[in-house]
RNA sequence: GGGCGCGUAGCUCAGCGGGAGAGCACUCGGUUUACACCCGAGCGGUCGCAGGUUCGAACCCUGCCGCGCCCACCA
């Protein structure tokens, strides 16, 4: 801690105003150096990695979602005195830059092809220099307590050296090689796709029968992308197919082109469906190409990289894929070689996952590639042994099937941007794979290609530590504390991160725990799209009910690995309960609560209860966080918060207030309570626990103010009985006094009789003030009796309502009574009369039974007996 | 085709072996000196269907029906 901030003078402003709470306040944080980290501490490390921010303008709820809940850990352990920082990513970002850029510069008419590699890169940096700053202020605006002074938001030297260096050692071990494979192209970005990148949507296209060959070897086969029918080089059937066993080893003609092709015979193909005969297109068809290595078939390429026909020799040269499917089927046609036609047919088709979403083309093309076996099968250990916990456990197996089933990876990509492949060739055809510290010599000219971007995410949690050198941070940091992130990029980069920590750190995980959230979806939980229209801009919510109210909704929401659907409701009611706990701390201040002043030595049953009740809250708050379980942390602090500390503890402590002998005692419940309550919210809602803690307590900032540890009181079971009658009590006279239509605001004289009986004798004082009852004058007539069954005795409550009663409501609400009793002593009876069930059942739920049983026999006797007091209808 | 999960109050979801819960919505009443972004009271559910295990099932097992997501090379 390098300063200290001044304290908060002012008094709290009668309303919450979020906007001017929030304002400055993030500024004031850094600028007093609360967030960076304390060299030269004992401090136990927390790292957390993140991905970076989307850079295309605005702020999505999807980030608002994940960084929120991030925040809250990383906030969380730093009040529990752990140097806590976060990762900041910048890789993907600068992906997104350079799209940007290219946008940009088709809007000037001119593109980064004219412009070159050079020019290009320049053009980015200037860019992230002119917006990087509007990015990140809306990330601190989002109040998220992340670094971001290390300045990692560039794709610097510092990871280039990182990727250089991760790629020569896999290299050297063999790990990575070039090959000529069948890949997904995108004819779109002219660049291949690794598999995960690729998404499968079905889609009504056609199915075309066509007669290969003619007379005796005529042969038909069906297709859904015909054009490719002008790479086939094979027909193929069924060995043990006998309606075709008279081809083998023909040779019939390939329509349109004329070229012989053989008819072989392969296990791979179906003979139950369609013809039972299968054309093969062995550069096209990922299939096709494992049948043309088996039985040696040329494959030759029939499109080029932008899916344009070419290299057939025919017409249909220089035609874009989707014309040539038409034209070469009206060809067919022609020719009356069409036999058949489905259409529409649904079937399932690859589309790229990014840019226009085109479909892919699978080609066969010469690729470098990560051998992943090793690599995944020690991902796949880590957290079979356990060394890497996947929360929640459900989705597990999700990672087991990936992991264990893992093509090899495609790493090269066409692209213009990127960290390019560290491979150099020679001027005879060598090839050498160079480190970041090797010159290439003279002449040689390295590989064009750049790296799939999630390769070098894959080093994000030791290259931001400045790995490959041997930094502190590194031996600090290494491995991290817990990756959080959403289950729906498990596969792309978790993946990568967990096999490339393993292979570079010497078999040391990068994080033992991954601990996986669900996507944000709409109030209806319905996915949020562009197309449907139900996106929310996170900005608007912050900008109307405040950056707390956004975060407190999201936490709220947020069960592990479930998705979370949220509406302009849930934030609503967030702004609402930060209303309330900004009225209930000005409540406390304006008595004269606070944190400072000594524990009554003779508490209260409110006050025994209330502290009571405190830590449990924390006990419970600590292990939910402990287990990722966001939602019910959240949840569970509002009720304490609103339902038990502002309904009933605050309003014991007026009358307790207003006596001279217990007033000091509850200043300071109400000031640890509330003390310890604002500090356990800090990290879901960091601005309005700043602003009420500094209020309340006159410290410097809740940002380094320590977790509560000790806070509350064992539980008295005694005081907590004692609260639980009174508020049975309390509720029943309320009910009495709705049901007879008296005002709220109207006092009432009453007497109540038995209150010592129950145990209750000390709260007579509280009972009055809670129900607004007057104590019997000289004139005191009571119009109405009502008896309250506690579990201490019974309390006769008479009161003087000024004029007959309602009869009918009376009667009303006695009859609902007494069928509620009715059903629980007969479910009891029901229950008591089995003989296996007390033989049987543990002995403390035979007596809770018995209890009830006693109970609602007892309520049934009474109520019968107030209905037959009442005067006839 | 394989895997994971879900069907509980009008909506969104908790609960996952012993008395059906929350938020929002809804009804009624209310200017009580923290709060109408509030207070008080209330209405509302054969816990998808059918079997089974158990003294006892929303909860465990089996089957069925209806959904969602992920993975998968069926032309």
């Amino acid at each position: 801690m390098t300063e200290t901030l001044p304290p908060r003078t002012a008094d709290l402003p009668a309303k919450w105003n979020p906007g001017e709470v929030e304002g400055g306040m993030y500024q004031r944080w850094v600028d007093a150096g609360y967030f960076e980290a304390d060299a030269g501490s004992a401090r136990p490390p927390f790292c957390v990695v993140i991905p970076p921010p989307n850079v295309t303008g605005s702020l999505h709820i999807g980030h608002a979602f994940e960084h929120t809940l991030i925040d809250i850990l990383v906030r969380r352990r730093r009040m529990q005195g752990y140097e806590a920082l976060w990762l900041p990513g910048t890789d993907h970002a600068s992906i997104a830059v350079h799209a940007l850029v290219e946008r940009a510069l088709a809007a000037e008419g001119t593109s980064r092809r004219e412009l070159g590699r050079e020019a290009f890169i320049e053009r980015t940096w200037e860019w992230k220099a002119e917006h990087g700053g509007a990015i990140l202020a809306q990330m601190r605006r989002l109040g998220d307590s992340v670094d971001w002074s290390r300045e990692r938001f560039t794709m610097d030297e510092g990871l280039n050296r990182a990727v250089v260096t991760i790629f020569k050692r896999l290299f050297d071990d063999g790990l990575i090689y070039r090959a000529e494979r069948m890949v997904n192209w995108s004819p779109e970005m002219r660049s291949v796709l690794s598999d995960v990148e690729v998404e499968h949507r079905d889609v009504e296209g056609e199915l075309v029968s066509i007669c290969y060959g003619d007379g005796p070897d005529a042969v038909v086969v069906a297709t859904t992308r015909v054009e490719t029918m002008l790479g086939d080089t094979a027909v193929a059937v069924h060995p043990d197919d006998e309606r075709y066993a008279h081809l083998l080893g023909h040779e019939i003609e390939l329509p349109l082109v004329g070229r012989m092709i053989r008819v072989i015979a392969d296990e791979h193909v179906d003979p139950g469906f369609g013809t039972g005969a299968v054309k093969v297109t062995p550069a096209h068809d990922p299939n096709d190409f494992e049948i043309g290595r088996r039985h040696d078939l040329p494959m030759p390429t029939m499109m080029d990289e932008t899916g344009k026909i070419a290299g057939t020799g025919t017409e249909f040269d220089g035609m874009d894929r989707f014309e040539a499917r038409v034209a070469v089927r009206e060809a067919l046609r022609a020719q009356g070689r069409i036999v058949a036609e489905k259409r529409p047919y649904l079937h399932s088709v690859g589309h790229s996952s990014r840019g226009k979403h085109e479909p892919i083309e699978p080609r066969l093309s010469l690729q470098w590639f990560v051998k992943v076996g090793p690599l995944a099968q020690a991902a796949g250990d880590a957290v079979r042994d356990g060394r890497v916990a996947v929360h929640p456990p459900e989705l597990e197996p999700r990672w087991f099937g990936w992991v264990d089933n893992m093509h090899d990876w495609c790493i090269s990509r066409q692209l213009w941007w990127g960290h390019r492949i560290p491979v150099w060739y020679g001027p005879a055809g060598e090839v050498v794979c160079l480190g970041p510290d090797d010159d290439p010599p003279a002449g040689w000219t390295q590989d064009e290609d750049v790296l799939d971007t999630w390769f070098s995410s894959g080093l994000w949690p030791f290259s931001t530590l400045g790995w490959p050198e041997r930094t502190a941070d590194l031996a600090k940091f290494y491995p991290t504390s817990v990756l959080v992130t959403g289950y729906d990029i498990l596969f792309f980069w978790v993946a990568r991160m967990m096999m490339f920590g393993l292979y570079a750190m010497d078999g040391e995980k990068p994080f033992p725990t991954i601990a996986l959230h669900g996507m944000v979806r709409d109030q209806f939980g319905k996915k949020m799209s562009k197309t449907v229209g139900n996106t929310v801009d996170p900005a608007t919510w912050m900008d109307a009910y405040g950056t707390d109210s956004l975060r407190f909704a999201l936490a709220r929401v947020a069960n592990p690995g479930t998705d979370a659907p949220i509406g302009e409701d849930a934030v609503q009611a967030a702004r609402n309960f930060g209303t309330k706990l900004w009225n209930a701390t000005r409540f406390a201040v304006s008595n004269g609560a606070s944190p400072a002043l000594a524990l009554p030595a003779q508490p209260t049953d409110a006050d025994a209860w209330i502290l009571g009740r405190l830590r449990e809250v924390r006990e419970q708050t600590d292990a939910l966080l402990e287990d990722y379980q966001f939602a019910k942390a959240t949840e569970g602090l509002y009720h304490f918060a609103w339902d038990e500390f502002c309904s009933w503890y605050i309003e014991l402590a007026k009358p307790q207030l207003a006596d001279g002998s217990t007033a000091d005692g509850t200043r300071a419940v109400l000031g640890h309570v509330l003390d310890a309550l604002l500090r356990m919210l800090h990290p879901v809602t960091p601005f309005i626990t700043e602003a009420l803690w500094q209020g309340l307590t006159g410290g410097a900032s809740v940002v380094v103010a320590p977790w509560p540890v000790d806070a509350g009181a064992p539980t008295d079971p005694v005081a907590s009985a004692q609260v639980t009658a009174l508020q049975k009590l309390t509720t029943e006279i309320r009910r009495f006094r709705t049901e007879q239509r008296v005002p709220d605001s109207r006092r009432i004289a009453a007497r109540l009789v038995g209150l010592d009986g129950a145990g209750l004798g000390e709260q007579r004082a509280a009972i009055a003030s809670l129900v607004r009852l007057d104590e019997p004058g000289d004139d005191f007539a009571p119009t109405a009796t009502l008896e309250v069954a506690l579990a201490g005795g019974t309390v006769h409550v008479e009161l003087d309502i000024s004029g007959s009663i309602d009869v009918a409501a009376e009667r009303a609400r006695l009859g609902r009574d007494l069928a509620a009793a009715q059903k629980e002593r007969d479910q009891a009876d029901r229950k008591l009369g089995t003989p296996k069930f007390v033989e049987k059942a543990p002995a403390d739920v035979v007596d809770g039974i018995r209890a009830r049983q006693e109970s609602a026999a007892g309520d049934i006797e009474r109520i019968t007996a107030r209905l037959t007091a009442l005067p006839s209808a």
